[in-house]
RNA sequence: GGCUGUGUAGCUCAACUGGAUAGAGCAUUUGACUACGAAUCAAAAGGUUUCAGGUUCGAAUCCUGACACGGUCACCA
């Protein structure tokens, strides 16, 4: 392994305070960084921190080591101080032989293999209704972080865990048993998932119905008059009953929740129903996954999973790390890692929703040995994970210390959050069909595809659409909430995928025109433009971004990169000729330095799950 | 109320984890296609980083306290 930049400037710097003011300057007091835009050079060192060990003033420090290292190292070609920041100027040398050594090559950024498998869980969706924008932003992330891992190295293993049962998908069974007719989504032309998606709508819609005419009864009246309190209309109060009501009134929900117990006792015609309508979702599932680009290495079903864990709440007992109570429950204690006391199992034996999870992380270790494991999901389940995590550990399981909840905050409209009960919710196949159709008409207006067959240009659309939309949701920070606004998703200029694309498409395009050149030359090129060292510099920090950015599970910041280095790459374009270059060593170079580019972009966009089409 | 996240240009987001004059895109205004692709480039304008203190050479970033908006606090899933 050959040294990095920072790694000999560091070293270079640490020499030269021994040798010009006698004293050990530790790594940490040395602080290096990239140099800001609009001065020279490349990297900088902050001499403010080194003002007590070496005694002088900040600029003349700076002045110091500036001379040494210009002297001392061959990789440091100039510098200048700008009070007390030392910006040094890499060697053109060194930054073309990087380029055509390293960065040029097919999986420059590429992390050896590591022998340690990482599971990543993402989508795990339930089966009542289709996806929509919420499972869109999880899965870019899931996928992202995946492909972020295994670029660092790992074995990653991609799973999701399908909610399919409960009483939701009761509910859309309900509802199709009793409205349907018979109709399929054979018979109805309908997308499948979309199609079991309407009866659970229509069963909210009967459910709301039934409620409105019992609300006008005595039973209601008397209810209202006991349970509402002083200053509530009974509007208000009917409104925050309505889970009650479907609890102890309803004849819908007792329906649901009777289907529910069918379900769990085996019962024959009941299972057959549950079978084929999830049977349907699953086949619309997986035609979004496809369209999405998304593939999983293994699905894990609830229907399976959710008997599991039991055996663990026991043996935690066992070990002291559980507490019986004298009903027969069991829970755990986790008041001293700020956490509340958490059931795990009933009086009567039966589990919590958090018990499967137990077992299933269990299982998944089992299944793959994995001792990290991420879990991708929403940020409204923080306290959830931090629950499970504390009681694994307690359990003293192996992978307890390698459990991540990779944390999101949820997508809000630009009207405000979305509910599926008020039919606000963006359907993730509307959203993919707007944003392509928008990419059709934005194709048209420019016609730099005709040539080519009507199905080569209707892949190169779905790619161009499918990268706005991607971008648009990768490109802000996991963590923060992010508001979706779908006139800015379909956007294909400026801080967008297409963008980047386009930039990748300008890189092959003046390949294709070059054909067969001898680009021997290059290596002799000198004097490197400002806009080429910008360039060569951004792809020198691909491999540790990569790596920092797996470690984060912040793909936000890959984006950033890819959008960053198209626009030097367009900047560049402008600013200078490829082909008809001063010089062969000009023209050689720079159509490496556009292959590395475009290789590098090409690299990054699939890290976000984006393809880059060869024209668009 | 406890815990937790967020608050930066009109809008959507950055800021290398304490460094230089807080940066991009969109929208607005203006300029550049007879060039290897204009889905591009260049320029203008836009800010008391929610507020008030503190820590130090230096704060959007760290600490304290407010304020605003989310989330969460089940023997629900």
């Amino acid at each position: 392994m050959t040294k990095t930049l920072p790694q000999i400037l560091q070293a270079g710097v640490q020499r030269a305070l021994t040798e010009l003011y006698g004293v050990d300057g530790s790594s940490e007091e040395i602080t290096l960084q990239t140099t800001r835009r609009e001065f020279a050079g490349e990297y900088t060192v902050v001499t403010f921190p080194l003002t007590r060990l070496a005694r002088k003033k900040p600029d003349e420090i700076a002045e110091d080591l500036g001379q040494y290292l210009k002297a001392n190292l061959a990789e440091v070609a100039d510098f200048n101080v700008i009070k007390g920041f030392l910006n040094l100027v890499i060697s053109d040398a060194y930054w073309s032989d990087f380029l055509l050594t390293a960065a040029i090559q097919e999986d420059y950024g590429q992390s050896p293999a590591r022998d340690e498998t990482v599971v990543v869980e993402f989508s795990s969706p339930n089966t009542n209704k289709p996806l929509h924008l919420g499972h869109v932003r999880n899965i870019l992330l899931g996928w992202s972080a995946s492909q972020l891992l295994a670029k660092a190295g790992y074995n990653v293993k991609r799973v999701q865990i399908i909610n399919d049962r409960g009483i939701a998908i009761c509910k859309s069974m309900l509802a199709w048993q009793r409205y349907s007719d018979g109709a399929t989504p054979e018979s109805t032309g309908q997308k499948p998932d979309h199609f079991v998606g309407d009866y659970y709508v229509l069963f909210e819609q009967k459910f709301q119905e039934e409620y409105q005419q019992w609300q006008a009864t005595e039973v209601a009246q008397q209810v209202l008059a006991q349970h509402a309190k002083a200053e509530q209309t009974p509007a208000e109060f009917f409104k925050g009953f309505s889970k009650k009501y479907f609890n102890d009134y309803s004849e819908l929900g007792q329906a649901a929740k009777q289907m529910l117990l069918d379900w769990e006792a085996g019962e024959t015609e009941t299972v057959a129903l549950w079978r084929k309508m999830n049977a349907w979702v699953y086949a619309g599932f997986e035609e979004t996954y496809a369209r999405l680009g998304v593939t999983f290495d293994k699905l894990y079903y609830e229907s399976e999973t959710y008997v599991l864990g039991k055996d663990m709440v026991e043996l935690g007992l066992e070990k002291g790390a559980f507490l019986a109570r004298e009903d027969g429950s069991i829970y755990a204690d986790l008041t001293d890692a700020k956490l509340s006391e958490k059931t795990l199992m009933r009086a009567d034996g039966t589990s919590i929703y958090i018990t499967q999870d137990l077992g299933t992380a269990r299982l998944r270790y089992d299944d793959f040995g994995a001792k990290r494991m991420i879990y991708v999901v929403a940020d409204e389940q923080n306290h959830h994970f931090a629950t499970l995590f504390e009681l694994l550990k307690r359990l003293e399981e192996p992978y307890a210390a390698g459990l991540f909840h990779l944390s999101y905050g949820m997508v809000d409209l630009p009207t405000g959050r979305m509910k599926s009960r008020e039919g606000t919710v963006v359907d993730a196949d509307d959203l993919m069909n707007e944003v392509i159709h928008e990419a059709t008409i934005a194709s048209q207006e420019r016609d730099a595809t005709s040539e080519l067959s009507t199905e080569e240009q209707k892949a190169i659309i779905r790619q161009i659409g499918m990268a706005a939309l991607k971008f648009h949701i990768i490109k802000v920070g996991p963590q923060k909430r992010m508001t979706f606004d779908p006139k800015e998703s379909v956007d294909m200029q400026g801080q967008t995928g297409p963008y980047v694309q386009n930039a990748y498409v300008r890189t092959r395009a003046v390949w294709r025109k070059a054909g067969e050149l001898d680009l021997s030359a290059a290596a002799d090129y000198r004097d490197l433009a400002p806009a080429e060292r910008e360039l060569i510099n951004q792809l020198y920090a691909f491999p540790a971004l990569v790596r920092d950015a797996a470690e984060a599970l912040d793909p936000s910041v890959v984006a950033m990169y890819c959008y960053e280095l198209a626009k030097s790459l367009h900047k560049f374009w402008h600013d200078h000729s490829i082909l008809s270059a001063e010089s062969p060593a000009a023209v050689a170079f720079r159509l490496q330095l556009c292959k590395a580019v475009g290789n590098t972009l090409s690299a990054g966009m699939n890290l976000l799950g984006i393809e880059v089409p060869e024209r668009m």
